[in-house]
DNA sequence: CCGATGGGGCTTTTT
DNA sequence: GCCCCATCGG
C-alpha cells in the first residue's frame, strides 16, 4: 500500500524519499521540489514505522523554514509531530541547553543575547576595563570573539602571536566571564556550549546517539564547519543523515558557509549514494538555459544540470540604461505593462545586489503611485522600543541581567543621570555584584525619583505581575515603565506606540500557540517568550495586506519564486561587487548569486544595467557585468530605449514648470531649469542660478517664479 | 533631557 | 548621499 503522499514524485524524488537508513546526500537543483522531499522522507519513515517522531532530528537554516517543514509534516501525518526535534542549529542548541542547563553550567532562566544585545556587553565591557575602543573597535572585538567560537576555541585556546591579538584573547575571557556572570549566552556560545556539553558528558551524548536515528539537513551548503562537526557528534557511528542542498546556491560563504562541507560527509559518512535532483519545476526554458550557461563558468562544481519540461518562453529582456534614473524608469514602464496584462504586482520582484540600490527604484516608483514593499532593515523584535519593552521583561524575569537593567535604568528618563550610573557600576565592580544588587543597596531618600523609583518599578513589576497572562504582563509593564506614556507623548513616535500594542498582540499570540509539552524544558512562559524574541527576531515588515511590488536583495530573495522578476544594477564593480574580487573564490560566489537570482523566475526575466549610477555620494560609470555575456546570446533580448520625455513637466498650483524654463527665486536670483523629477506634492526642479549654482529645490516650499 | 551637529562608514545576513 | 552614532550645548 502506497501512501497518498508518495504518488506524484518523480522517480528521482521518490529514490530519495524512500532511500535505506544511511546517509545520503541530495543535490537538490533550484525549483526540485527539495522541501517536499524532506518533508515527505520524514512522512514515510513515520509512516512506515522505521521511525517514530522522537527518532527525528531535523536542522533547517531559519525559523521560518522549519515552522514550514513542521505545517507540512502535520498535513501528511495524521499523528502529532510533537517529540520531533525540528528547528536551526541555535534553535536546537537552545532545546539542549535548556534540558540540561544544570549540566551546561547554565542558570535556568538563562537569556540570549542577538547581536546588537551582545554589541552593547562589549561596549559596556571595553569601558569597564578601560580599553581604548579606538584601538580596539568593539565591532573588532565581537568580530574576534565570534570567529573564535565558531572555530570551536575558547580564550585560552585561542593563539596570540602578537600584542594586539593577546588583548583581543584577554576581553574574550573577560567577555566570558560578564556573560557567566550576568547568564546570559550569545548565538555562537548556543553552539559551542551545546557542543562542549555532548562531548563532555558521554551518557548524554550516548542518549541523543541513540535516540536520533535519523538526522535530517535542510541547505546544507550553507552549514559552516563549526555546524558540520556539532552533526557529526550528533550522528556518532551510526546514524544516517540526510543531507540536502545545491552547492550552486551557496551564496553566505562570507559568513562562514563552508561548501566543501559536501565533499567531507561524501568521505566521512561513507556515502553511496549521490542523488541529483535536476527537473526543474519552476522557470521556463529560456530562463533556465541562461542559469545554467551562467553557472557552468564555476570551477569545481559536485555537477548537476537543471532540465524542465516546460516551454523556452519569453526571451530574457535586457535593457541598458544611461542612468540608475532611466533604469528605474525602465522598471516602471514595464512593471504597468505587466499589471496592465492582470499580472498581480505581488508576483513580480525587484532584485538588485545591496540595499543601497533599493532609494532610486523606491522613488521611482513611489512617483509612479505603484504600491511596493521593501523587504530588509530592522526587524520587528529589533526595533528599539521593543527592545526597551523587552529589557524590563527581562529585567522581570531575572533583574541580575546588566545588559537589560542600563537599557531601561533611565528610559523614560527618570532623573538617573551618567554619573550615578558609573557609580552604581564602580560599586558593582567593587562588591563583585550585578548592577542591580548595587542599585539596590544604594538606598537613597527619595523614592519617587531617581535610582530608589527604578528599584521600587522592577520590583513592583515583578510581584504585581506574578499571577497574569504572558500578554497581560506585557500590557501592565507597558503601561507602568511609562513606556507607553513616552511614545504617546511624541507625535512622530506614532508607529512605535503601534508596534509596542503589537508586542501585546504577539505575546497573547505566543502564549496561545505555546505548547507547554512541545517545549517541555522551557522553565516558564516568559523566558520560552524572550528566547523566541531573541532566536527569531519577526518580520521585516509588517505585511501591507494590498498587493505589491517586491523589493529585496539576491540574499534574500532565495527560496522564493516570482512569475518575473528584474534584476537591476548589473555593472562591473556592483554585481560583482568589487569587494568579491579580492576575496578567494569571490567570483565565483557572486556568479552563483546571479544563478539564485535568475532562478527565481518563473516566466519572465528582466536584466538591466546603467552607464552612470550615484552610489556613495559619487557618480559611477559602470561597465555591463561579465554576467551578461555569460548568458548565450540567443535567449537574450534588448528592449530599445524607451525614450523620456525630454522635459516632464511638474503642475503645481495649477502653473507648469519646464526644463529650460527662466525662473526666480527670492533668495538665490535668477536661473534656470535644468531638471526635474516627481509629481505633485514631490515634484523637484533642479535650477541653475546665477549666482548660488546647481540647487534642486522642492517646488511645494520653493517660491519660484517664471521669469 | 532634548535636539543639533559633526564624523565615519558604507556588500550580502541568520541565529 | 545618507544613516547612525557619539558628543556637546542649551
Amino acid at each position: 500500500m502506497t501512501p497518498a503522499f508518495l504518488t506524484h514524485l518523480n522517480p528521482e524524488q521518490f529514490a530519495a524519499v524512500t532511500l535505506p537508513r544511511e546517509s545520503a546526500l541530495i543535490l537538490a537543483g533550484a525549483g526540485s521540489g527539495k522541501t517536499r522531499v524532506l518533508t515527505t522522507r520524514i512522512a514515510w519513515l513515520i509512516q512506515t514505522g522505521q521511525a517514530s517522531p522522537a527518532h527525528v532530528l531535523a536542522v533547517t537554516f531559519t525559523n521560518k523554514a522549519a515552522k514550514e517543514m513542521l505545517t507540512r509534516i502535520a498535513a501528511m501525518l495524521p499523528i502529532n509531530t510533537r517529540g520531533m526535534w525540528v528547528g536551526t542549529f541555535h534553535g536546537l542548541a537552545n532545546r539542549l541547553l535548556r534540558a540540561h542547563h544544570r549540566e551546561a553550567g547554565l542558570p535556568q532562566l538563562f537569556q540570549i543575547l542577538d547581536a546588537q544585545d551582545q554589541l552593547a556587553a562589549i561596549k559596556r565591557l571595553l569601558k569597564a576595563q578601560q580599553v581604548d575602543d579606538e584601538k580596539y573597535p568593539p565591532k573588532q572585538v565581537q568580530y574576534f570573539i565570534n570567529d573564535a567560537k565558531e572555530q570551536g576555541l575558547r580564550a585560552t585556546q585561542v593563539e596570540a602571536l602578537d600584542e594586539a591579538s593577546r588583548v583581543y584573547r584577554e576581553l574574550y575571557q573577560a567577555y566570558e566571564q560578564q556573560c557567566q556572570r550576568e547568564g546570559v549566552v550569545d548565538f555562537a556560545e548556543l553552539l559551542l556550549l551545546s557542543y562542549e556539553l555532548l562531548t563532555r558528558n558521554e551518557p548524554l551524548r550516548a542518549h541523543y546517539q541513540a535516540r536520533f536515528r535519523y538526522i535530517l539537513v535542510d541547505e546544507f551548503q550553507d552549514t559552516s564547519r563549526f555546524q558540520y562537526e556539532w552533526l557529526r557528534l550528533f550522528a556518532g557511528q551510526d546514524n544516517a543523515v540526510f543531507a540536502v542542498g545545491d552547492d550552486d546556491q551557496s551564496i553566505y560563504a562570507f559568513r562562514g558557509a563552508h561548501a566543501g562541507n559536501m565533499q567531507d560527509f561524501l568521505r566521512d559518512f561513507r556515502v553511496r549514494r549521490i542523488i541529483k535532483l535536476e527537473q526543474n519545476y519552476r522557470s521556463q526554458g529560456n530562463i533556465l538555459d541562461a542559469a545554467n550557461a551562467l553557472i557552468a563558468h564555476n570551477a569545481g562544481r559536485l555537477g548537476k544540470n537543471l532540465w524542465t519540461a516546460q516551454q523556452p518562453g519569453a526571451p530574457i529582456r535586457v535593457f541598458a540604461a544611461s542612468t540608475d534614473q532611466e533604469e528605474a524608469q525602465f522598471v516602471v514602464e514595464q512593471v504597468r505593462a505587466l499589471r496592465d496584462e492582470g499580472l498581480p504586482l505581488a508576483e513580480i520582484a525587484l532584485l538588485y545586489r545591496s540595499n543601497a540600490q533599493s532609494r532610486v527604484l523606491e522613488h521611482a516608483l513611489f512617483s509612479a503611485g505603484l504600491p511596493y514593499r521593501v523587504y530588509g532593515g530592522l526587524r520587528f523584535f529589533e526595533r528599539q522600543e521593543v527592545k526597551h519593552a523587552l529589557a524590563y521583561l527581562r529585567l522581570m524575569a531575572n533583574p541580575e541581567d546588566d545588559n537589560a537593567l542600563l537599557r531601561v535604568i533611565n528610559f523614560p528618563a527618570r532623573g538617573i543621570g551618567a554619573r550615578t550610573i558609573e557609580q552604581i557600576q564602580a560599586a558593582a565592580r567593587m562588591q563583585g555584584l550585578s548592577l542591580w544588587a548595587a542599585a539596590c543597596r544604594r538606598g537613597g531618600t527619595d523614592s519617587a525619583r531617581g535610582v530608589p523609583a527604578f528599584v521600587l518599578l522592577i520590583e513592583a513589576l515583578r510581584r504585581e505581575t506574578a499571577g497574569m497572562s504572558l500578554a497581560e504582563k506585557v500590557e501592565h509593564m507597558l503601561h507602568a515603565s511609562g513606556l507607553l506614556a513616552h511614545y504617546h507623548a511624541r507625535r512622530s513616535e506614532a508607529d512605535r506606540v503601534e508596534n509596542l500594542e503589537e508586542l501585546i498582540h504577539a505575546a497573547a499570540a505566543f502564549e496561545a500557540e505555546f505548547d507547554g509539552e512541545s517545549e517541555p524544558d522551557m522553565p516558564d512562559l516568559l523566558t520560552a517568550f524572550l528566547t523566541h524574541a531573541a532566536l527569531e527576531a519577526g518580520e521585516h515588515q509588517a505585511a501591507a495586506g494590498q498587493d505589491a511590488l517586491q523589493l529585496m536583495t539576491v540574499h534574500a530573495a532565495k527560496g522564493l519564486e516570482f512569475d518575473a522578476v528584474f534584476i537591476t544594477g548589473l555593472e562591473e564593480g556592483l554585481f560583482p561587487h568589487e569587494n568579491s574580487l579580492f576575496e578567494h573564490a569571490g567570483l565565483e560566489e557572486e556568479r552563483r548569486l546571479m544563478y539564485v537570482a535568475i532562478t527565481r523566475a518563473r516566466r519572465l526575466l528582466y536584466l538591466s544595467h546603467a552607464e552612470t549610477r550615484m552610489l556613495h555620494g559619487q557618480l559611477r560609470y559602470g561597465l555591463p557585468s561579465r554576467f551578461l555575456d555569460e548568458i548565450p546570446r540567443h535567449l537574450l533580448q534588448p528592449v530599445g530605449v524607451a525614450t523620456l520625455p525630454p522635459a516632464p513637466v511638474a503642475p503645481v498650483a495649477g502653473r507648469g514648470f519646464r526644463v529650460g524654463q527662466s525662473v526666480v527665486h527670492a533668495k538665490f536670483g535668477v536661473g534656470v531649469i535644468v531638471d526635474c523629477e516627481g509629481r505633485g506634492a514631490d515634484a523637484r526642479v533642479q535650477v541653475n542660478f546665477r549666482e548660488a549654482g546647481l540647487k534642486w529645490l522642492a517646488l511645494e516650499y520653493a517660491k519660484l517664479s517664471p521669469a
